[in-house]
This record gives C-alpha cells, structure tokens and sequence, in this order.
DNA sequence: GCGATCAGAT
DNA sequence: CACATCTGATCGC
C-alpha cells in the first residue's frame, strides 16, 4: 500500500551535484604509495587543526570502526580537542596530503593509462586540490547551523541535538524481541541476573555533548567519486547517498537497516539480499540482489560483487568508475589464493582499497582453515573413542563457522542440530551439502549448533542435564579467530583446552578474517595505490601502525 | 505493549 | 583489545 508512496531514489540534484565535486576535487588521505614524500616531522595539520573538532569532525567516540561499540575516549579527552593532531580527523588530514593518484597522469600507471586514454585526453592537465569542500564530500556535518538546510540535514542536526532522532524512522537497531532471544540457537538459561542499573537518560553522555552531532557517516564508508556508501545504514540518511551497499549479513554491517528502511537502494549480494528481506523485514522494494562475478551498471558505475570468503553471502565489491578509477572494497573476508585468480582484480590495477585489517598486526599468523577443520575433526574422534557419550556443540554467531559443524558432521557421518530458526537461516543459503545435514530433532544427533555466546561450563552444564539419558559428556568448540595466542602459532597441538568436569571447551582460531600473512599476500598481489583500513582505526597508534606495514609491504 | 535507540557487557 | 552480537533501560507511539 505504502510502496508505492516511498521514494527509492534519494534527491537528484543533491546526488549530481555531488558527483560533480568530487570529479573536481581529490581529497587528502592516507599515504600514497606512489608518491612517497610524506615527512613525518612536518605538520600537516595547522592549517586546518583548530577547526576539526569545532566542526563536528568524528571523534574516537563517534567514528568507531566496524565494530566498536565500548570506545576509547582518553584521545580526544585526556589530550585536547584535536591540537595534538591524535584525533581521527586530524590523522584523516595528517597521513598523507596528496590525493593526486586519483587524477590520471602519464606514464603513472600503464595498465590504466593506457584503457584510459581516451577519459585522459577528456581531464584537464591540472586540477586544483581544493579543501574548503571536504567536510561536505565526506558528510562531516558542521556543529553549528550555517550549513545548508537541506531538509535531510535539517532534520539530523534537529535530532542530533539531543541526540536522538525524533521522527523515530530508519536508524532502528535490529533489537526486536523475534531476534533477541534463542534466534539462531537457544539455551536453557538460569534464572542468575545481575542487575545493572542504567544511567537516567539526562546524565548521558549524547545529551550533554550537545553542540556535537552524534552520528555522521565516516569517510571510509564512502566510495569516493560516487554517491555510494558500503555498510552504512547506522547514519540514517546520508547526503549525496543515492546507493547504500552492504557486504554481508553481520549485525555490525546491517546495523540500522529495519523494516522501515526507505533511505534508498541496497544492494547485495543474492544471499544477503535473502536475509535482509527474511530477518529484517525489509522493504523488498528496496533491495537489489546483485549477482556474484557479474558487472553492473549502477549510475553509470561498473560494479562487480566477488566472493569474499567470509560467511554465505558475504562480497567483496569491486566498483569501476567512469573516469577508469578502480576500488576494491573488501567488507569482511579472509584472503585466499583463489582471489589471486580474478579476472577483474588480474586485469586492472585498484587504486583504492578499502581493507578489512582486523588481524593487521605481526602477532596474528593464525593457521588456515583447513588445518583448524582436520584438527577440530582429529580431537572429536578421539573425544568419542574415549567417551563414546559425548555431545558435540560447535559455537556460532548468526551466519558463519558452517564449515566447522560441516566438517565434523561429514567426518563422523552425523547430522546437525540447529534449532528452528537457525536452520531457516542456514536452509536459505541454499547450500545443498549443508541443508541435506540438518536435522529437525536434537535427539537424532550429538552434533549441535549453538549460539557462541552461550558456551559457558554453566549453560553447558545445564545443557547436558536435558540430555543425561543420552550423553554423559560435552565436547565445544569456540571457533574465532579471537581466540588464538601467539605461544599456539600453526602448533594447533598446543591448544589447551578449558575443561570443568564433564564439559570440554577448545576456543580454536578458526578466522572468517584474513590472517596477517594472507593480508600481506593479498595486498602484495593487488599494489594498490592507497589503502584505507576499515577496522581497528580508533586508535591512533593502531592506523599508524598499520600504516607502516602497508609502506612496507608495496616498498620497490 | 512494542519498536526504536541508547549504554554497557561479553 | 572486541570476532558480533546480547541485554537491559527508557521513551514515544
């Protein structure tokens, strides 16, 4: 009924217009490869310092990465409003000033000068770098109300104030009770509850920090020189955003999408696009199921979605834009050798990655998955010759770690418990091999799936209890990278084992995200002109860091 | 009562 | 730290 009220597009002027800015202006940003004069001891940024933070530029408290929900202030606090130049915003400007690979130039690239001829001859020889629009092109918004009112602005500064969004629609959390509780696998829990009173809503900190919109889309979400962002639905609507795309069905990605959605187009891949619509009611109308390895054209962009090893579903997205640019944004993945074999990323040097660098850090050579599955299946079959009544429970978020249960059910010719709404998830990939070992009865099996969070020797305890006719023992695994330690290495032998009575827990380092070595490699293969980390960049010591071994990787 | 939207916990 | 949620509180409708 509504459907044919909503707009699917956002404003058209808004979007042109700024199309047509950033085709003029190249914004400063992290350190090009390319051009290797960045002078640490130099400071870059007097110049534009004292006003970072009076305009509203996102602070560690705001600009959070992919998934920091408990953020660290003591940057911006404990050092001043942004003159020690430690603030996001003022690294944003410090690391590196030259966006000029972005302009095409002679002899700088041969693989894309050379399919760009033609646009070359098109450019101007040279552009002015302007900076007095940059807060604009990154949708930094300003704190006081000189800014334009166009009425999406007008409406977030009005509900920034305080905070909170006063017409209520399309920045909901997916909080509902139908997710919340036992979703994807429930367990008996006990009646403990510790209490932990909130603070009243007028102490809290968005109340008081009310000269400072609380949230603007951050720059790394946003494909430069297009009206796109990637797995940005917390931001409500964004200015100039005319496509929202989103790489994966994982809450710290989808945050925000609800079933009132009407921001615009979302594109996915196949699979998300399933799980949007089926787990977050989502307008259909609004989602735009894109193929895997087939172009498209979205407002005159070539956009390419590529399997990124991740959980069902999950995409890189490669977008080829007019002017020959190429950007890979990775979502979450986990690099492999099979990427090395892309056509599309074989074929034309990127320009702009956009890197998931959850592991980015020399600590983190984690073994692959293959050495992870034989050794989760190598401890089950031993765990069952000594204790042949023993339940398995494999631990998982929402999607992701299939292969775990996969590899232990196909090894021991078991089924897989799931519990209703789970196995709806997982039926839906439509991933023959794993709906053809599910099972409906948790008594027909000793394999189960259950929610990660809930692999504790207590609710195992009580789990077991409901099962004492049939099992004497339990036998978990908590598959996340997160658990690896730098003493375990690829000696997956040395894991120890957390074990109270007749419950077993293994936390072993079976990673969605690429390892440290499997970045280097796949940044090694890809050169890419710059590189923007999307995860662990709160930290200013963190995107220093990584920033430092991205030099290093594409040194000569 | 329910969905939206926070803070805080794991 | 935070892999990706999960939980509880409050407010508006």
């Amino acid at each position: 009924m509504e459907e044919e009220d909503m707009p699917l597009f956002a404003d058209a002027t808004t979007v042109s217009s700024l199309v047509q800015q950033q085709e003029e202006i190249f914004p400063e940003d992290y350190f090009d490869f390319d051009d290797c004069d960045y002078d640490h001891n130099r400071d870059y940024t007097s110049s534009y310092v004292v006003s970072l933070d009076e305009n509203g530029f996102p602070q560690v408290g705001d600009e959070d990465g992919d998934r920091h929900s408990n953020v660290n202030t003591d940057e911006s606090s404990a050092m001043g409003s942004g003159e020690d130049g430690n603030g996001f915003a003022s690294d944003f400007y410090r690391c590196g000033t030259d966006w000029s690979c972005l302009v095409l130039e002679e002899g700088k690239d041969s693989i894309n000068a050379k399919r760009n001829d033609n646009l070359r001859d098109q450019l101007p020889s040279e552009r002015k770098l302007k900076q007095s629009n940059l807060f604009q092109m990154w949708g930094f918004k300003r704190s006081d109300a000189h800014f334009s009112v166009s009425t999406s602005l007008a409406r977030d500064f009005k509900s920034n104030q305080n905070g909170y969004h006063e017409d209520g629609v399309g920045e909901g959390y997916i909080q509902n009770k139908k997710m919340k509780t036992g979703n994807w696998g429930s367990i008996t829990r006990d009646a403990q509850k510790i209490i932990v009173k909130s603070k009243p809503l007028y102490m809290r900190k968005s109340i008081h920090d009310d000269n400072r919109p609380s949230r603007a889309c951050p720059f790394y979400k946003k494909i430069t020189g297009t009206p796109f962002t990637v797995d940005a639905f917390r931001y409500g609507c964004i200015e100039g955003c005319s496509a929202y795309f989103l790489t994966h069905f994982h809450y710290d990605h989808y945050g925000g999408l609800s079933k009132g959605w009407s921001h615009g187009p979302i594109y996915c891949s196949p699979r998300t696009a399933r799980l949007v619509r089926m787990c977050l009611s989502v307008n259909p109308s609004f989602i735009i199921p894109l193929d895997l390895n087939t172009e498209h054209v979205i407002e005159g962009v070539k956009v390419t979605l590529l399997e990124a090893n991740h959980c069902p579903g999950a995409a890189l997205i490669h977008f080829h834009i007019p002017n020959g640019q190429c950007y890979l944004h990775t979502g979450d993945f986990r690099a492999c050798k099979e990427m090395q074999g892309f056509p599309l990323l074989i074929s034309q040097r990127v320009n702009v990655l956009y890197l998931d660098t959850t592991y980015c850090d020399p600590k983190y050579k984690f073994p692959s998955k293959e050495d992870v599955l034989s050794y989760v299946v190598k401890i089950t079959k031993n765990c069952l010759k000594k204790q042949p009544r023993t339940l398995v429970v494999v631990g998982a978020y929402s999607i992701g770690k299939e292969c775990v249960y996969l590899a232990i059910s196909k090894a021991l010719g078991v089924k897989i418990f799931a519990n209703a709404s789970r196995r709806r998830t997982l039926l839906s990939f439509g991933w023959p091999e794993l709906s053809g070992s599910l099972c409906t009865n948790e008594k027909d099996t000793l394999l189960h799936v259950l929610p990660i969070s809930s692999l504790k020797f207590e609710n195992l305890k009580s789990y077991l209890k409901t099962y004492h006719e049939q099992y004497a023992a339990v036998l978990a695994f908590r598959p996340t990278g997160w658990t690896y330690r730098e003493t375990v290495g690829y000696k997956l032998d040395l894991i120890k084992p957390s074990s109270k009575g007749n419950i077993t827990i293994y936390g072993v380092p079976y990673s969605e995200h690429s390892s440290f070595t499997e970045l280097q490699e796949f940044v090694q293969f890809l050169r890419p002109q710059k590189i923007i980390p999307t995860v662990n960049i709160s930290n200013a010591a963190n995107r220093e860091k990584m920033q430092s071994c991205f030099r290093a990787w594409l040194k000569g």
